[in-house]
RNA sequence: GCCCAGGUGGCGGAAUUGGUAGACGCGCUGGAUUCAAAAUCCAGUUCCCCUGGAGUGCGGGUUCGAUUCCCGCCCUGGGUACCA
């Protein structure tokens, strides 16, 4: 292949030649770039007799900032590692796409009334751009879009099939709504083991008699989708409700706005079903054991007991959950949740004033308020008693914020001695604190270990604490005033969003209730609206839509003037939340043009789970757990062979900016240096980045920037120059510290680029971002280059490899070098990588090896982290069909390795003091002899006998002295 | 509070099963080349009271030998929380 010449240099000629064969990286980049497209290189087949492997990265939202230099970090090394399987002879599957619904967009729509799928599709572009100057080898004929039709179609799908589902916990999976219905018909649902909070049973008959009303609310209980009145985070200032993930330290994720607790109807998903499947499940996979411990505190399993206390002079009973059903007998009072169903029909007259005052109080505290005041102690007597179940004595009943309606039974029984919080709450209210443990002091704090021997506790007396559980359990069985019983901290998920931009629910109301719209009719296309908020009557925002109505005859969607609710009925003005297509992207990439299936099984069945996935570890409780329960769905309902998507997974640390301040007096004349800051009052003010250079302000540049400093006073230093401060923050626009990979690969090129951002330091690890490196990689590259173009009396390069025998101690490197990145690339240490690539390069430019055979290997070897350089040297090489992507990987042969001395380091009490080169088949007791010969010896005994003479054959030598 | 990950030169970091601590790169210092600069090349660079000694957050322990294993603390980052 032969360059084109560089146009700047005509009328240089002589030195044109020189600078031909110099590592022009822009333009073997953008060559390379154009090639891989043109020729489709890294697209898939979709059958082949190679084996399979799937890496895939978490795809983008497209943001209208673009991609800063974190975003590649993960991309980076999926790439590398997808390159490297495509030279070890897989098929592989390494997509790109984009999670295209979203917030931002739509408030910006909001803001502009820019349509959000014209902002979306621009920055879809701008993210495309940026991707490909980086040179990934993504098959982009399998790119998705969760905002497009087509896309979203199957999401609609997905959920139609949830709400056709129910969950069968005897054979702890979802199965067809019909059969359920079936079973109702002719026996009932009392033979039916459901995941359900329905806990009323009928009969055959009864079912049979329900009115079609009735019989589809009681289906909603048990669906897998279900429209229910549930407690849910609203935020008020984004208009909608939010997940629990959404939701963090009681702010909203997305703007940092408050939530508060509101009583909603919405859509919800069952996931509570599969608890114990997302719990047990982890077990199998290969992820982060902080990821899975994440995932594990989430669901939040807690075994033990429900009891009922029959309440005094009352018919009611009181359910009580305990983890600690041995501790029955140290149960002083009962305190339920201030919104507990039973508490104002408990409460007796002369307590009402003060417990509505009390229930009020707690109403109107926002989940960060309660959370922020976590050592407070309230609480108030209702005045009723409820009866020890085993004592008979009566018990006083309370209400207090620390019980939560929303989980277990949302009462609990309090045991001062064995629990801390009912142990405060019993303090500062004055209430008996029965000690129920042996030789246990609680008069400062309660006893909460399990480990002990339980007293004064009737037949639980005596018993060690784990053997009193288990026999607490029985007794009360057998009273049948409860069970042994598991509960989940895990809650259903909110689905529907009071948004614009998210998927339209397929579904139409009749006379009150959800119908689903049939898949052939799909999907709902999101409708045209004048404006993006909410209307003016508080309906989400597709209120706004005049045509949106179902035909149920002419299926289609009609203007909302039709609306008859005989065969014309109203949609659904909810929209899906974000999470809804990430949920499921990585099937549709296996089979993403399919038009009559979100993927057919056959694609499914032969690309099955991801190998390899790469991401933040942020996404921990909302993509990776969603995406399990839907792979897990899908896995029942027969549509996957598989139930966990993703085996292996890798999270990437986050990329930190390092902000650049300079500090500007409290009157604003006058800008000091970072020295001399001490001796005024100042203010910090973000500087942006590219103003500074090694912490020096450009102050030329940074007047330009901010005019309003242009007269101002800079007090610098001795040497002239203005230093700024800095520190390390997250990478945002408004702290102008944002790095763009665009202008790095400019300058330095994708490759440099590429390999950078590998060598900053394990993948795993969370680091500022710091160009001060990048030089070093750049010449690596250039030094790189130059073993193939051999420098003549030091003027002209030309391309120049020999075709000899490869000498041994080239071979040795090469080989080494190939052991060493094999190594490096199971332990996903691309660190290591680079700079075992660097030593290889050190080695051979001191060996003077220019040896096609070697070069070769080693531009596989290489290819990887840095393609575009790699393909390029490949066609010097001859390659003239173009492209090493679809080359071998070079094999390790270690006969190259075996070395014929070694170095021995001869130490004495551990520390080493010479070495010796001896022959590397010596056995220890050569070893031994020749060492005790040696006349450094002498130095180092001191005239004494070794005590011990220790000899690691290839390793070490020690002298006890 | 509890759970998880981590703490190594001026900096980013390396050290696969306990066996030469500081690979590789940055930065810095000196030198070569150059009219000069860039680039390139060569030498040096953990610290100190320097023929020696100390040293992988701190204090102990096991071992011939510990960054690596054990015990107790400190610090940083992440997760989570009146979850009964």
């Amino acid at each position: 292949m032969i360059l084109i010449p560089n146009r700047n240099c005509i009328f240089k000629p002589s030195k044109l030649k020189a600078k031909n064969m110099e590592y022009n990286f822009r333009e073997i980049e953008t060559k390379w770039r154009q090639f891989w497209a043109a020729n489709e290189t890294f697209k898939t087949e979709h059958t082949s007799t190679k084996p399979k492997y799937y890496v895939l990265d978490m795809f983008p939202y497209p943001s209208g900032a673009g991609l800063h230099v974190g975003h590649p970090l993960g991309y980076i090394a999926s790439d590398i590692y997808a390159r490297y399987k495509r030279l070890q002879g897989f098929n592989v599957l390494h997509p790109m796409g984009y999670d295209s619904f979203g917030l931002p967009a739509e408030q910006y729509a909001i803001q502009t009334g820019q349509h959000p799928a014209i902002t979306t599709e621009d920055n879809i572009h701008r993210y495309r751009d940026q991707l490909d100057n980086i040179g990934f080898s993504f098959d982009w004929s399998k790119e998705v879009r969760t905002s497009s039709p087509e896309y979203y179609k199957w999401t609609q799908w997905i959920f139609t099939e949830l709400f056709a589902s129910w969950f069968n916990n005897a054979t702890q999976k979802a199965e067809p709504i019909e059969a359920l219905i079936e079973k109702f018909e002719k026996e009932g649902n009392s033979t039916v083991t459901a995941c359900t909070d329905f806990e009323q049973t009928f009969s055959a008959e009864q079912w049979n008699a329900f009115t079609s009303i009735e019989k589809e609310s009681i289906l909603q209980e048990y669906r897998l989708a279900y429209l229910a009145d549930s407690w849910v985070n609203w935020c008020p200032a984004l208009g909608t409700v939010l997940a629990n993930d959404e939701v963090i330290n009681g702010l909203s994720e997305r703007g940092n706005h408050p939530v508060e607790q509101k009583k909603m109807r919405q859509w919800s998903l069952r996931i509570k079903a599969y608890g114990e499947r997302l719990l047990t499940g982890l077990e199998e996979l290969d992820w982060t054991e902080s990821i899975k411990e994440i995932q594990r505190n989430w669901i939040g399993k807690s075994q033990g007991a429900s009891v009922e206390f029959n309440v005094e002079g009352s018919s009611e009973k009181i359910e009580v959950f305990t983890t600690r059903p041995d501790t029955i007998f140290g149960v002083t009072f009962l305190v339920l949740a201030p919104e507990h169903p039973l508490v104002n029909q408990l409460t007796t007259e002369d307590r009402k004033v003060a417990v509505a005052a009390y229930q009020k109080e707690a109403s109107l505290k926002t989940e960060r308020d309660r959370q922020a005041n976590v050592k407070h102690i309230s609480g108030v007597n209702i005045g009723a008693y409820a009866i020890h179940p085993f004592t008979g004595e009566i018990v006083e009943l309370w209400i207090g914020d620390y019980v939560l309606a929303s989980y277990g039974t949302g009462a609990v029984m309090a045991v001062p001695c064995g629990d801390q919080r009912d142990w405060d709450f019993a303090r500062h209210f004055n209430l008996e604190i029965k000690n129920i443990f042996e030789n246990i002091d609680i008069s400062e704090a309660a006893y909460a270990e399990k480990e002990g021997v339980i007293a004064n506790s009737g037949f639980l007396t005596g018993l060690p604490i784990k053997s009193a559980i288990v026999k607490a359990i029985e007794a009360v069985e057998e009273k049948q005033i409860g069970k042994g019983k598991t509960n989940y901290r895990l809650r259903d998920a909110v689905f529907s969003r009071q948004r614009y931009w998210g998927e339209p629910f397929p579904v139409y109301y009749k006379e009150g209730l959800p119908h689903m719209i049939d898949a052939q009719h799909l999907p709902i296309v999101l409708p045209e609206v004048e404006k993006y908020l909410p209307t003016e009557d508080g309906q989400p925002p597709l209120g706004n839509s005049k045509d949106w109505a179902w035909d149920t005859i002419a299926n289609k969607v009609v203007s909302n003037d039709a609306i008859d609710n005989t065969s014309i009925f109203p949609l659904e003005l909810n929209t899906m939340p974000g999470w809804a297509g990430s949920s499921w992207y990585f099937l549709r990439y296996m089979d993403a043009s399919n038009s009559t299936a979100f993927a057919s099984k056959e694609q499914t069945t032969y690309w099955n789970s991801v190998d390899l996935y790469i991401g933040g570890s942020e996404h921990a409780t909302g993509h990776l757990l969603y995406a399990r329960f839907w792979t897990k769905f899908l896995a029942d309902r027969g549509y996957l062979s598989f139930d966990e998507p993703f085996k292996k997974m890798i999270n990437q640390g986050m990329i930190l900016g390092r902000s650049s301040f300079v500090y500007r007096t409290t009157d604003g004349k006058q800008l000091i240096s970072k020295s001399q800051k001490e001796n005024f009052e100042t203010i910090p003010l973000h500087v942006d980045i590219s103003l500074v250079d090694n912490d020096r302000l450009n102050i030329e540049a940074f007047k330009k920037w901010r005019p309003e400093y242009a007269e101002a006073n800079f007090v610098i230093e001795e040497d002239g120059s203005y230093l700024c401060g800095s520190e390390v923050e997250k990478m945002s626009k408004s702290k102008f510290n944002v790095q763009t990979p665009d202008e790095l690969v400019e300058k330095f090129g994708a490759d440099t680029l590429r390999m950078y951002e590998m060598f900053l330091g394990p993948l795993e690890q969370s680091k500022p971002w710091d160009t001060k490196g990048i030089n070093g990689v750049h010449n690596f590259l250039r030094k790189f280059w130059r073993l193939f173009h051999q420098n003549e009396n030091g003027k002209e390069s030309i391309f120049n490899v020999s075709d000899e025998e490869p000498t041994k101690e080239a071979l040795k490197t090469l080989h080494k070098t190939i052991q060493k990145i094999s190594i490096d690339l199971e332990r996903f240490s691309f660190n290591t990588g680079v700079s075992n690539f660097m030593i290889a390069t050190n080695e051979l430019t001191e060996q003077k090896c220019s040896n096609r055979a070697i070069l070769t290997d080693l531009l596989v070897l290489l290819s990887p982290y840095a393609p575009h350089i790699c393909e390029e040297l490949w066609v010097q090489l001859g390659h003239e069909a173009g492209t090493l992507s679809h080359a071998s990987l070079p094999i390790c042969n270690e006969s190259y390795l075996v070395a014929d001395t070694f170095s021995y380091p001869v130490s004495f009490n551990g520390k080493v003091r010479f070495k010796v080169e001896l022959s590397a088949s010596l056995d220890s007791k050569s070893i031994e002899d020749h060492v005790m010969k040696m006349k450094e010896m002498e130095k180092y005994l001191e005239g004494k006998t070794p005590k011990k003479f220790i000899v690691v054959p290839g390793r070490i030598v020690n002298v006890v002295v």
